[in-house]
DNA sequence: TGCAATAGTTAACGGCGTTCACTCAAATGA
DNA sequence: TCATTTGAGTGAACGCCGTTAACTATTGCA
């Protein structure tokens, strides 16, 4: 490990400023607006330079997408590390900020959590790697899930119905966690579904024919899950 | 009303021939492969002579995207139609042909359930017109709500939980049903938030890091929010 | 028969990703 | 110190793309 020559610094410097320049045009046009030509123009290069730290547009645009995974697990771990060690109460200030960074950044979450561009396919593909941004950012929400699960049981299906359902296809999970109730797994599968679907539909407009203030649904779906997790009767 | 001149069928073939085109691009290679050129190049046309029919390329994957909605919504009505007056049946049935339909055909859920692309906003907007496609699919999913509402009264968070959060909130839904009671207002959008988001993640690939099954998983969740549905004790 | 509308063409403009051959400055090593 | 290698960047080119403009040929109709 020996200290970064002057050439890597610079490096460096050039690689983020790319990505700078990635991300302010998947902000203003939309990941379609990101094109290396316009890149290059606003840093006063030509776009075939940008192949000496990219080998193409894809791979620029895959690796801005690990970043805005990092990204937003780092709001997520604040927002957790800022609330009591009550498990639940973590989980709803993780919430909160999933659809506060969401809503605040719709292109940068089209891009990781949209449909997949047909390049991009391995991206995602290769999330079974636990060192994977997205899966290092799933994560984030197994681990308040176990504890509560350990201090309180919350009510889940019947565990012979999960077991029926899920037996044996959940390794990619467990093998990242060591030991996962199913329970737990399935509490897991099931909220990070919901927390998904909801935010998804409201940065994508899928809800606006139907709601007018999205922020109160939230609220409201919030609510009603953190209480399906209290402890059962 | 008069019969379709000579012109006018040809016209209207023409235009679906290019629809068929489009979408034959949209299935192999992705929204992004959809080119006017390409398109052209298939009918043994010059891309310019689109333009007769359709006043850009976004105006076709719009009308791309309008087809598509109809398509699944006469998939979900069959699927109703075919099980019987049991509206816990029917919903179920329905959400399995909503997500039969998203996982055979990846790349036309991707493109009117994924993130719009910046020139369709307005497409999406335009949702809030009940005769808009995507309204009426939406649509499909409340009255057997408000039957089986109507015959037993499933549970929902306490009235004025959902008053207090939804409250004003929902004239788009409720314009677009006439009387829509609060309590399945409240229904329809969680529960078109679960199923959506569901498929949406199985599609887009989002949850293959931890589950090697997403049917199992869909049939689980499916058959925890029936039993939700159930009346209340 | 003649006129207007329609469907199609070719050519061109500017933008894109990418490749190739090239230049020039910086780091390296004898 | 000086030659050499490495790396960063350029410019031209290829083949895509959407879109526009000017033009031609055909169809339908009065």
């Amino acid at each position: 490990m020996t200290a970064p020559t002057r050439r890597e610094r610079l490096r460096e410097a050039t690689v983020s400023e790319i990505k700078t320049g990635a991300r302010k045009l998947l902000v203003t046009g939309g990941v379609e607006a990101v094109s290396l030509r316009a890149i290059a123009r606003d840093m006063g290069m030509t776009a075939p330079a940008i192949y000496r730290y990219f080998p193409s547009l894809e791979a620029l645009v895959t690796a801005l997408a690990g970043d805005l995974y990092d990204e937003l697990r780092m709001r997520l771990e604040a927002a957790r590390d800022g609330t009591g060690d009550d498990p639940v109460a973590q989980l709803s200030a993780m919430s909160r900020a999933f659809r506060a960074w969401s809503v605040a950044h719709p292109a940068e979450f089209g891009l990781i959590f949209g449909a997949p561009a047909p390049g991009l396919d391995g991206f995602v593909d290769d999330c079974t790697d636990p060192d994977h941004p997205g899966a290092r950012f799933g994560a984030v929400f197994v681990q308040p899930l176990i504890d509560l699960w350990h201090r309180s049981p919350f009510p889940t299906p019947p565990r012979e119905l999960i077991e029926r359902h899920l037996g044996g296809r959940l390794e990619p999970l467990r093998q990242s966690h060591g030991e996962v109730p199913i329970e737990v797994a399935w509490a897991f599968l099931s909220g990070w579904t919901r927390l998904w679907g909801l935010v998804a539909m409201e940065v994508f407009h899928q809800m606006d024919w139907a709601v007018t203030d999205p922020e109160a649904l939230f609220e409201l779906e919030l609510t009603t899950f953190a209480a399906q997790l209290a402890p059962r009767p």
